[in-house]
DNA sequence: TTTTCAATGTCGGAT
DNA sequence: ATCCGACGTTGAAAA
């Protein structure tokens, strides 16, 4: 159920935030003229400009522009909240210690504020992340190369953990390191960490390294050949049907 | 100003939507009970909820939760929008190529959905981040250590950019590697990459390495100091003052 | 355009 | 609580 005031003076704004915010049970939403200061790890002014603010019940506040995924301005859940009028502005001012931020919004204006209670007791489904690749390669090593074995996943070693570690046709050793986005530079020095410290702990003469991605750069991969290292591209789709109703259970 | 209907049937919340959504100049807010279903990079499915939906005008759509900073689910900007009605549901599909990406909100109910034209011609001024950090180092390097003299900043090399590059009191070689939030080992492997292809490049005996954050994990010290590197923590503040007009021109 | 890397990254999992 | 790496990362700057 939606309560809001279109239109409100910035006293009746101010009166609707504070009763609505009683309890954190509900999402506000305020678009307006606005001004945003922030700052804590670093600092930031924005000046007044329509904008919609959204303050979440866990303390979170957005500030969003007519563009972009990202808001121009936040502060991350957990802080305290409060509201004002201080010379004709409504002001939210948001805080949180450690590390110490501070946000402060200064409404010159409301065109609507809204309040919500939201009911959700739904949880997401994904599937496509860096574990599920992991899994499909378990299913199937052969999509890394045939005759591999996987000997283990997520296997922790001093210098980090492996994604996948296993025994090639030849007996042998394995490290596979998954990316399921794009590699940069620092994919390759964290494989050729791995392989490096392999070697070194297990005395072994010989462990191929390879980096397993969707696509791996022309740069990404001189840089692998030149350290001795391989690279496989592996880009599982994950289309969505067109039929109304679609599950992911066959993954 | 504001446009809205509150508790809208679903025909006239796809009529509401398709009227403002004209020319992509207003922003379009929903707030209901609806399903989500991506598929692109990954998949998923979130089941129905209520939830705020926010539809902007370069086509970003973001689907929010009552606790959170980050959207649930959403379509990043450029993505092509069309409204529907099948079987009562109001339905917001958002479409994108390279990378292929569509997203589907079905709403059972809607309870409020306005519309916005947004003026806001006010650019962010922010202070703080890498650059301004490695700015600081500049202005008083002695913040790193007395008698370093800055040689140069963002020099370029072949395994990447060095964000300092100075000579210490003694006439030795310091590469300074600056990082404005926590680092990992990753960041070690970066700054270990830098000493050693300049030390190879330059025939350099001794190049030191030094890793600047505002706080650095006691594992990546240990790491650091495995490998022959050094550290500093310096951690400038951003505080935002008291007073009601602030401003950054000190910064 | 592609590639690279910072970000007030955020977030969840493991220790 | 700290630490650590993934993220449908996003976004901007440089090549």
């Amino acid at each position: 159920m939606a309560r809001f005031i279109s239109s409100p003076s910035n006293q009746e704004a101010l009166e609707f935030a504070e009763r609505y915010s009683r309890g954190s049970r509900e999402v506000l939403t305020i678009v307006g003229c606005c001004r945003v200061e922030y700052s804590g790890r670093a600092k930031s002014v924005l000046d007044y400009g329509e904008r919609l603010v959204i303050v979440k019940r866990d303390g979170s506040v957005l500030v969003h522009q007519s563009t972009g995924r990202e808001p121009i301005n936040w502060q991350p859940p957990n802080t305290k909240i409060e509201y004002g009028l201080r010379e004709d502005r409504f002001i939210l001012s948001s805080q949180r210690p450690d590390p110490g931020e501070k946000m402060r919004i200064l409404f010159k204006r409301v065109d609507l504020i809204s309040s919500f209670y939201l009911r959700d007791a739904s949880k997401i489904r994904i599937v496509g992340m860096e574990s599920n690749i992991i899994d499909l390669i378990l299913e199937n090593s052969s999509v890394i190369e045939p005759g591999l074995r996987v000997v283990s996943i997520e296997k922790p070693t001093r210098s980090g953990v492996i994604d996948i570690f296993g025994v090639d046709s030849n007996q042998v050793p394995v490290v596979i390191e998954v990316k399921r986005s794009q590699p940069g530079p620092a994919a390759v020095s964290q494989l050729e960490a791995y392989v490096h410290d392999f070697k070194r702990h297990n005395q072994e003469a010989e462990v191929r390294g390879i980096l397993c991605a969707p696509r791996i750069p022309a740069m990404i991969r001189t840089l692998l050949a030149k350290k001795g290292l391989e690279w496989r591209e592996f880009a599982p789709e994950f289309e969505l049907a067109d039929e109304r109703q679609t599950t992911l259970d066959k993954y």
